[in-house]
DNA sequence: CCAAAAGTGTTGGCCCTACACCCATGG
DNA sequence: CCATGGGTGTAGGGCCAACACTTTTGG
């Protein structure tokens, strides 16, 4: 991905926009990230998914990381792209059209969007003022959103457990470095929507070479202490190389 | 998906394309189905893949649908997005976008496409003249093509494999009504480019419940017939609903 | 009767599932 | 000492991979 020069990014696309659906965990709920907007009219709070128009000469990949950057001031994401939505019945409601006619002083008729999605420890997101507070909501309790962002948060949590399938080391995107082997598996519940056994969970999780204990335990329970475990993102390479050679 | 009126479809929206990567089989290779488009200033035979800007009221599903049935004269066949590319290097290449201009008469500058996905039985093909005539290419031995088609091509050949994985009977879509389990198995070998065990793979197929077995066989061949085998796609969903209610 | 491809069974390993008890810690 | 959650092993079943011979047919 290049740098661009400033001058390239101040001209604005107003026919494609990119979108982000960062998902989170924040203890036993899956959360997206939403940023707010004011609403032209009544000057009320509302939501809606972080999301800009792209630039002229930004490829769709780069817009992506820039309004993560933006709305989380977090880099070195991975956001992987998972559909475009482009029905013209998006622009239908006419205070969304209205909203983004203001915030981008253009104006604006159909807008094709491009959809990524990225995985966040919940606790890491710094809140920038670019574009908006932001904040965690759970999936379960959404607000009303603009355009069609709510089918686009439902794909978004279809799209995970097919990312996750193919590429296990995400699951540690939700975590801390170091994690205990029940948050590794509360993941996994959440994610999938179903418990596991924990005797299967453990035997599968040490069998894996890439998910090594440490020495250092949680401290200040009530009952015994729990071992951390860590992500060994080299192991995992290593292995993922292998597969790649078949 | 709705019909459009004949009115709305006539204003064409220059920002974002469509373009249909249609895979197929012929004999032993993986081929991708190309439109023949006159170079401006040679007039030379050029080759691309089917596509188009959509229309401004059109989804992007239905232009997909559009222009596989301008291309190939084909309904009701299953295309899946895949992808989009957006990259504004797409129309890097003066030539490529000088033969757009012609063709759309509409000044271009980026254009984002969406780039969608099918299988297909090669003999199906009418060839249609709206798009000048069409024709089987293997991946192997790709002609130079304009924008970024050779990317997404690339693409697509890995896509299927994953389809595939998610949705078993879509392989059908590149058979006969009636297959020998030789074609199916050949199918498969192309596609995932290995070889099979021929024992394993009849276990296999039997064990499935949606690859039934005709009384009906090959005739006419040197050697002992081989029995046809026919696709059930009501056991099929059958077996699909199951394992959407887990 | 020969060449060429169709069709068929068994075995062993691996992985997944189901299932119950003891261990360490803080209060 | 008790309540709480952490951590462990084993047995059975299903699925996959490896492997060789007999059958049918046309020429």
């Amino acid at each position: 991905m290049e740098i661009q020069s400033e001058n390239s990014k101040e001209i604005l696309y107003p026919h494609v926009s990119v979108d982000c659906v960062l998902l989170g965990i924040d203890g036993e709920q899956l959360c997206v990230l939403l940023t707010e907007r004011k609403d032209a009219g009544t000057g009320k709070t509302e939501y809606k998914l972080p999301g800009s128009l792209i630039y002229e000469t930004e490829d769709l990949d780069e817009a992506a990381c820039r309004i993560l950057n933006e709305t989380t001031g977090l880099k070195r994401v991975l956001l992987k792209q998972f559909r475009s939505f482009g029905s013209p019945q998006r622009t239908a409601n006419k205070e969304d059209v209205l909203w983004l006619e203001n915030a981008s002083k253009l104006k604006i008729g159909r807008i094709v969007t491009v959809a990524y999605l990225a995985l966040c420890k919940v606790r890491k997101i710094k809140i920038s003022e670019k574009y908006g507070a932001a904040q965690w909501t759970p999936i379960a309790s959404l607000p009303r959103l603009p355009f069609d962002h709510q089918e686009i948060i439902a794909e978004a949590v279809k799209e995970i457990r097919i990312w996750l399938d193919r590429e296990p080391a995400i699951v540690f995107d939700f975590l801390p470095p170091l994690f205990t082997a029940f948050q590794l598996r509360r993941t996994y519940e959440i994610i999938y929507n179903k418990s596991m056994d924990v005797r299967n969970f453990h035997k599968k999780m040490n069998s894996l070479g890439y998910v090594v204990p440490t020495e250092e335990t949680e401290q200040g329970m009530p009952h015994r202490s729990a071992r951390y475990y860590r992500f060994d993102k080299k192991e995992y390479n290593k292995i993922r190389a292998k597969l790649n050679t078949i």
